[in-house]
DNA sequence: TCTGGAGCTTGCCACGGTGGCAAGGTCAAG
DNA sequence: CTTGACCTTGCCACCGTGGCAAGCTCCAGA
């Protein structure tokens, strides 16, 4: 829509204006999530503004930790002016239950470790609860 | 211990016995984080009880989370009658603080995604706050 | 104008931990 | 002996990212 075709980026400064990597912007490119990319009669791609917005999006997608995958089907949603927020909606929350289950199993892990650290005194002594645990002691019920 | 020697379960009993796949098995051994494991005149592994306990102990440290090269570490020190309580203590807290830190990771995500999907009605409309963060609006602090 | 260095291109290998598949040998039961 | 279950090795895949190599391009300074 603007006439004045900004001077194209090169994929280095995209990469310092977008936060994401030359490297990963390649990646995505070759896994379809960006649209065309122009070249220069060298064969440089030149990045605008619409895609640098959109290496933005992808960059906080990631950054909220979802997949590629969840990610291309985000910016579909994202550009179709047509689409329902439910479904956007729906695979947030299921991102976000599969955070839930990650954080419980982290978590339970977590809980069993202080334990087992809590119950190990550290010192020149060989005896540790830990080894124990880790040894068959491991039906411990309690933990 | 026993003199009677097991007859000699084959990789696929042992995983069975222990609940590491066979596959896995094999790869530990060509990690070097099982001991010798002697063959039949065909070729096929023999596990007796002792590395069996070797396995089971690894899945245990798996189960915790702890990272192969971690666990290395962790059966040398089980291995070492004269080991120092504290090493195996700081190397369990160092992982627990490594949990710490992405169970963080993952809450502020979750955090952030549940305002998003708090704020997003959800229906057949397009309108959608989540699109709306992740394509720039993002910058709201109040998430 | 030449030159050096920064930056671009593609392509391959690595990580961790696990699964799958293929082609072949082995073993036990029928 | 045949059949099917099991074993062997080896290679490829995942996901997301980094690294390195060989070669080309561009710009600024001498």
């Amino acid at each position: 829509m603007n006439e004045r075709p900004h001077p194209g980026m090169t994929i280095g400064q995209a990469a310092a204006a977008t936060g994401v990597s030359a490297k990963m912007i390649r990646h995505y490119e070759a896994l379809h999530l960006l649209p065309e990319v122009p070249r220069t009669d060298a064969g440089y791609r030149q990045y605008d503004e619409r895609t640098l917005h959109t290496l933005r999006f992808i960059r906080r997608a990631r950054d909220l930790g979802f997949g590629l995958d969840e990610i291309e089907r985000l910016l579909t949603l994202w550009a179709d002016g047509g689409r329902a927020s439910a479904e956007v909606k729906a695979l947030a929350t299921r991102h976000m239950a599969d955070l839930d289950q990650r954080i419980a199993r982290m978590a339970a892990m977590r809980r069993t470790l202080m334990h087992l650290v809590h119950a190990c005194h550290g010192d020149g002594r060989p005896d540790c609860p830990i080894l124990d645990d880790l040894s068959g002691g491991g039906s411990d019920p309690s933990a």
